[in-house]
DNA sequence: CCTGCCGCCTGCGCGC
DNA sequence: TGCGCGCAGGCGGCAG
């Protein structure tokens, strides 16, 4: 029953803008009646915990979903919010009100596997349910859910337009306010590599492992370039390269979906079909066919063509000329 | 202030 | 067969 099945992709900006667009006509315009959280972790940036964000939470009318990079939240009619960020594992399920509705008293508590509890209620209640939002017109609730619990949410007074919590977090390539410019001039300013200046959220947002190391890719550029040799143009390309793959990501992701189930994991078809270096060790580079090569970094992995994104010279040429 | 490392989490796959 | 470990990786916190 429980078949092996690989984990769907992280969510990074494209995944979490195709939840967004794919949970906005499920919680646009609904009064939030009631909200149970089965895990304390999900809601640790809380202030006050778990029993006060689900009572500060109910009553709430739900007016848009609104993103910045990698997180997203729920914009409320009275001006504050509910920020959510996926993590690793999150997903958001609009539950199927065909299916017989549970007990109430089967929803108290943490919804991991408990050897204690009874088996119908492991038999309905999905392991990884870490909040649950139902709604006063009756319909189908709102599950998020976590395995990993990497993910979080919490109430953001006053965050209708940006929560306070994310304020560090730099515009990401898909906002209309997005300014090329500016932040190939913070990249070119950082004092670091070039991936881990793709990595920063407070630098651009929304770019992850995956793909950075697509964009580096395409724009033929070594992961540890320092980025205070990058030339405008250079910084401008990589950058041009992460919107680029993103956007493409997106669009692949975006047609995929089922009006009932949202998530992360659902067949995007963009991971099966377009990845060129990330994951793809000991293939062929799509461009020159070297043997795309995986290299421990940051306690991970970073994916690279040897050959078409050479390791930068130590020292810039001045010494040799 | 800036940079980079660590710990938080769970499940899968591999080696012994 | 079973156990331990590495790996996946975003992000806040914190050390230097």
């Amino acid at each position: 029953m429980t078949s092996p099945r690989r984990p769907g992709p992280v969510p990074e900006l494209p995944e979490v803008e195709s939840v967004r667009i794919g949970l906005l006509p499920h919680v646009s315009g609904r009064r939030i009646e009631r909200v149970q959280v089965f895990h304390d972790r999900s809601v640790r940036r809380h202030t006050g915990g778990a029993a006060d964000f689900a009572a500060v939470v109910a009553g709430r009318r739900v007016v848009d979903v609104r993103r910045r990079g990698k997180y997203l939240w729920w914009a409320l009619d009275d001006g504050d919010a509910i920020l959510a960020h996926l993590g690793m594992s999150g997903q958001f399920r609009i539950t199927d009100i065909t299916s017989a509705p549970l007990p109430v008293g089967m929803l108290v508590g943490d919804a991991s596997p408990d050897p204690a509890a009874g088996e119908s209620a492991r038999a309905v209640q999905h392991p990884h349910l870490r909040i649950r939002f139902s709604f006063d017109d009756g319909g189908s609730d709102v599950d998020f859910l976590d395995q990993r619990t990497f993910g979080a949410m919490a109430f953001a007074p006053g965050g209708a337009d940006l929560p306070d919590a994310i304020a560090h977090i730099a515009r990401d390539p898909l906002d209309p306010a997005f300014s090329l410019a500016d932040t190939v001039t913070a990249i070119r300013r950082k004092r670091t590599e070039i991936k881990r200046a793709l990595l920063d959220q407070t630098v651009v947002s929304g770019i992850g492992n995956i793909y950075a190391d697509e964009a580096l890719w395409r724009a033929r550029v070594h992961y540890a370039r320092p980025t205070a040799t990058m030339t405008r143009p250079v910084a401008t390309a990589v950058l041009a390269a992460a919107t680029e793959v993103m956007r493409e990501a997106l669009d692949a992701g975006g047609t995929s979906f089922d009006a009932l189930y949202v998530n992360v994991n659902g067949e995007s078809g963009y991971f099966d079909r377009s990845l060129n270096a990330y994951g793809q060790q000991e293939r062929p580079c799509p461009r020159c066919g070297t043997p795309i090569r995986r290299d421990a970094f940051m306690n991970r992995s970073s994916f690279f063509c040897p050959t078409c994104q050479p390791r930068p010279r130590r020292r810039p040429v001045s010494a040799s000329r």
